[in-house]
DNA sequence: TTTATTTATCTTGACGTCAAGATATATTTT
DNA sequence: AAAATATATCTTGACGTCAAGATAAATAAA
């Protein structure tokens, strides 16, 4: 009897008539997500981070040599505005983690170029951060784990297949 | 090869020695969840409501009658902070879905009491939100449910158990 | 009974996000 | 060449959230 249950249970007794099977999926899917998100929080707050700017540094050091693309491609690939990507910039380049560098083929472009104490600090971050994912799945076994992966792949293709 | 490949790809190549396994589940996992926020929003959205306040209706709901609970059972079982919960509570108070009523026994509470008007929403927005909620795994068949179902209670209970 | 502690709720200030729209530059059409 | 359209980025204002602390009332300790 979890905490998502309980919820069900509820709803059974006083709207009978509703289906609530997805709910228990759902239910424990952002419940899930939640932990998780606050799991990985602790470690960027390690690092003077936040899931955000994480998320826009780590994007420019999977990316490759010179780890540099423009705020177009970062909301493509982060699935964010583009105010909320101008702000996330505007607030790692103001602790010097990246910079705006002018395109010069296009005035009205940049690239956002990760600095060098940008590299360091997002290498370090990272080898943290998969040891913190490990620790987060640690409790499902290794075929639940392949189990689980092979359904959200599923799951994941249905709303981006 | 979904965006979740494309991000492990680009860690085999630019750091080959991190374990990367957990990130697959990790990632799909927050990807999905996202998806799943956004199909149940524009739901609440129809009925004039945030998932936040339809967090807090639903709760109110489904406790059964007298649909009454005070703040502090409300961000207990919500898991929102107090001041969070306060600002859902006055935005929820100011259209009229909820009101707070004195507790005459402990003059430091109140009980947040659904309206009538807060009532017949909520029955109307959940109906529609379990349809949403079925139509959101439909993709999945029966046998995958359970099959996800039974995984999530376990990775849940790896954080609640 | 006075003082100290705990409990219940609210306030404040900062942050990350989004939607809508503004600005400036590049490209295409006429 | 001028006008219209498209593209790239930024600005603004509102919202939901949180952490930290304030307020007020109830309970426990002295």
């Amino acid at each position: 009897m979890d905490h998502v249950d309980r919820i069900v249970a509820q709803w059974n007794e006083e709207r009978p008539e509703l289906d609530v099977g997805p709910m228990e999926i759902i239910g424990r899917f952002k419940r899930v997500a939640s932990h998780l998100t606050h799991g990985m929080g602790r470690n960027f707050e390690a690092f003077g981070l936040t899931a955000a700017s994480f998320d826009v540094l780590a994007t420019l050091r999977r990316s490759g040599p010179p780890y540099a693309l423009s705020p177009g491609d970062l909301l493509k690939i982060t699935m964010v505005t583009s105010g909320t990507m101008t702000n996330r910039i505007d607030q790692l380049e103001k602790v010097g983690l990246v910079e705006r560098v002018k395109n010069p083929d296009d005035a009205r472009s940049f690239v956002i170029s990760l600095t060098d104490k940008g590299r360091l600090l997002i290498d370090d971050a990272v080898t943290e951060h998969v040891k913190v994912q490990k620790e987060l799945v640690s409790d499902l076994s290794s075929e639940e784990q392949d189990l689980l992966n092979s359904l959200l792949i599923k799951f994941m293709g249905s709303f981006e297949g």
